[in-house]
Formats: structure tokens, C-alpha cells, sequence
DNA sequence: ATATAATGATTGATTGATCAATCAATTTTT
DNA sequence: AAAAATTGATTGATCAATCAATCATTATAT
């Protein structure tokens, strides 16, 4: 079956399941209440072995954590070159591929926001995130106050504007805890978008 | 001191002072991760009065949840009565209100999150939070369709509305965590108002 | 008024369960 | 056969809940 793997790469993969159980187990049932040993049935390797792909319980949290991040970065650091056309255009385009990834990225988020309720537990992690808000919102100003010049912005500080937008999608994820389907969430792009400016179409304006 | 007070009144206090010594310590340390210990400490109580008090840990946490969202519900189901005027008089009271009441309501507010993180975990609180959701959304929905038919507000469904400003001021206690000044919240509001409808001199009208 | 008894609130040591981390033994790979 | 990876029993720490003993208050008796 995995004759034709390297040992590098068994180990990698190996690596990678455990942390997607981790991922799952972490964000159901938090960290405090999630056994090692559940983590290890769940990923379908022992106990000890856990402790061999990573050092400590505590690493192994950090490492659900920070590393889905870096798949998610992308969408929102490469504005410029993901998002195309006027400053309006990019904006629907973003909110359109972001809402979607959160719609789908259910349990990581709920994860993400069990680091963000509780600051003081998890300083580093915390830290993180912040810096991830705040990188976002450097990426975003250029669009938001092109945006503004055109007159079709509202004419607040990009910052709050884009802060608004993150606390609004953030929060969704708080109240359609269990709503898979698309329709709400195709819904709340069109309250993402009037953050930004007066949209009074806006069921048209993204589709 | 006490000399005054009832046996009744003097184990009513004593319960108060426990409770609210969980609702900051579940609030920063989280169920799993907070000792009884800690909290009778805490309250200056010993470790065995916690439990003459509330039966066991869990029931402890569920009063920790429910109690306090009592005092909230007011300001959230009394519109007719707390907030006056014309419906986006109304609306710009009720913002006004609600977002000092979070600003200020962090311990609580992060208590919160962490039952909204993990429906699973806490399936009778989320119940119960699911639910003021709901009420809430019954109780605005006419002064969002009165403001509708004025033609200040937008066309959208009103319980669409409703929740995309439950997720806005949802987030923002994720989003501003250690942020006590009022300045970022009062241009918050602006944002909040905008989901209602387009309002481009906003930062005027919250004053 | 004073002493004695009864009530029930408070205390913290003890118990039993859970769990992270270690590590010696075993299996697998090369 | 040597090296590397895997395993799970063991250890020690933590903590919820119990409960027997103590203490403070109020009621009753002298």
C-alpha cells in the first residue's frame, strides 16, 4: 500500500492526521476536555505515539491552531492579487471568497474562537491572531480608501471599517453555529458589504 | 455589621458573592480549567460551601450562564419601552444601549462565547441563548418593518437584519478583547447602524 | 439573666477518578 | 542485525465530590 513511500513522507502524513484529529477533538470539546488518548484513537495511532510528532499537549494545540491559519492567510493578505477590478468589485470578491471559506472552515473556527475567548490562557496564540487582524487590515486600506476617493465607500477610517467587517464575520460563526447551508450565509454578504458603503441592491450586487 | 440582616438575607449575599466570583473565573479560566478551590478562594468561602451552595460544578457554570443573562434580557426585549422616537430613533437608542452594555459586560460576555464555542458541550445553555436570539428577533422585527415602509431602512428580511447586528456586536467582543475605552465602540455603533440602512453622516447622528 | 441544648452552616481532609508525560519493551524498517 | 518507530503500562499530579468534625447562632430551660 505505502511501499513506494518514503519514511520523510509517512512521517509526514502521519504527522498531518494526527493533527486534523487534534483539530476536530480541540474544537468540540476544547482543550482541557480533550484526552491525548482521544486524539490518538480518533487519528488511529497510540497514545505514545502522539507524543513522538509532538512534545507536549500544549505544542500539539498550538499546532491546530497556527498552522490551518497559514491555509487561510492567503485569502485574506493577497488581496491585490486574488480580488480584480474597481475598489467595489474587490471588496464583493473578497467578502464572496471569505464568507464561503468560513461557511466551510466550521470546526477550525470554532477552535480560533476558543483562543480569542480567553486571551490570558493563551497569550502566544492570541498574539497571532492579532497580528493576523492587523496584517488584514494593512492589506485592506489601499482598497478601502481608493474605494472612498471614488465615492463609493462610506468615509471612516479604513481601520474601522475593515475591524467592523472581521468583528461581523467573526460573529457569525457564533450565531449560525449549526447552519450548514448557504443560504444565510449568501445572505450575510450583503450585510458584510453595506459595512463598506450604502448598497441598497446589494441582494443583486453579489448575485 | 451584619447584625441587621436576616439568616435568609446573609445566605443570599453569601451565594451572590460565589457566583460572582465563578462568573470571573469561568469567564477567564474556562470550566474545565477552573478549580472549586479557586473559586472559594475567590468568594473567601471555604472549598465545601461552594457546594452547599450549588449542588455541583456543572450547576455552578449553568448559574454562572443563565443568572446574569437575566439582567441583560431587559435591554434587549423591552424595545417598545426602553427606546423611543420614530424606528431609526429607536434603533440608533437601542445601538447606543447595547454596545456600552457589551463594552462593559466583558467577563460576562466571554462567558458566553465559550458556551457558543461548544454547543455540543453546553446543549440546555445554548438552548437558552439560542433562544433570547430568537425572542429578540420577534421583538424588533416591527420597528424594522415600520422603518422599512418609511423608506429609511433596507428592504431585506428584518430577522436578516436582526442577526447580522447580533453577529456584528457578537464579534466585536472578539475582535476589541482588551479594549476598554469607548472610542473604538462608539464608531462601532456607526457600523452597527449602517447594517439597518444607509446612513452616510453616521458618525453625526450616534453623535 | 445565665446556662444548656438544638440547629444548621462551615470546614478541609480523604477518596476515587482522570489524565499528561515517561519509558522500557516490542515491532517495523532498512 | 542495527536503527527507528511504535506501543501501552506506569507514575505522579490534579481535582470533584463526600462527609465527619467543628463552630456560630438561636431557642429553651433554670
Amino acid at each position: 500500500m505505502s511501499a513506494s513511500l518514503s519514511l520523510e513522507e509517512k512521517k509526514k502524513r502521519k504527522r498531518a492526521v494526527i493533527l486534523q484529529a487534534a483539530v476536530k477533538l480541540f474544537s468540540e470539546n476544547g482543550f482541557a476536555e480533550t484526552p491525548i488518548a482521544a486524539v490518538a484513537k480518533e487519528a488511529g495511532v497510540s497514545f505514545g505515539t502522539v507524543f513522538t510528532y509532538f512534545e507536549t499537549k500544549e505544542v500539539l494545540f498550538q499546532a491546530s491552531v497556527l498552522e490551518p491559519l497559514e491555509e487561510i492567510k492567503p485569502y485574506f493578505y493577497e488581496i491585490e492579487e486574488r480580488y480584480s477590478g474597481s475598489p467595489m468589485e474587490k471588496i464583493k470578491d473578497m467578502i464572496h471568497c471569505q464568507v464561503d471559506l468560513f461557511a466551510k472552515s466550521m470546526d477550525y473556527l470554532r477552535l480560533i474562537q476558543q483562543v480569542l475567548a480567553r486571551p490570558d490562557r493563551y497569550p502566544a496564540l492570541f498574539k497571532e491572531l492579532d497580528d493576523f487582524v492587523n496584517v488584514f487590515i494593512d492589506k485592506i486600506y489601499p482598497v478601502i480608501a481608493e474605494g472612498q476617493e471614488m465615492g463609493l465607500f462610506y468615509k471612516d477610517s479604513p481601520p474601522l471599517i475593515a475591524q467592523s467587517y472581521l468583528s461581523l464575520i467573526n460573529g457569525m460563526r457564533l450565531t449560525f453555529v449549526d447552519d450548514y447551508t448557504n443560504l444565510v450565509w449568501n445572505d450575510m454578504k450583503i450585510q458584510a458589504l453595506r459595512l463598506f458603503g450604502p448598497v441598497p441592491n446589494a441582494r443583486e450586487e453579489m448575485q
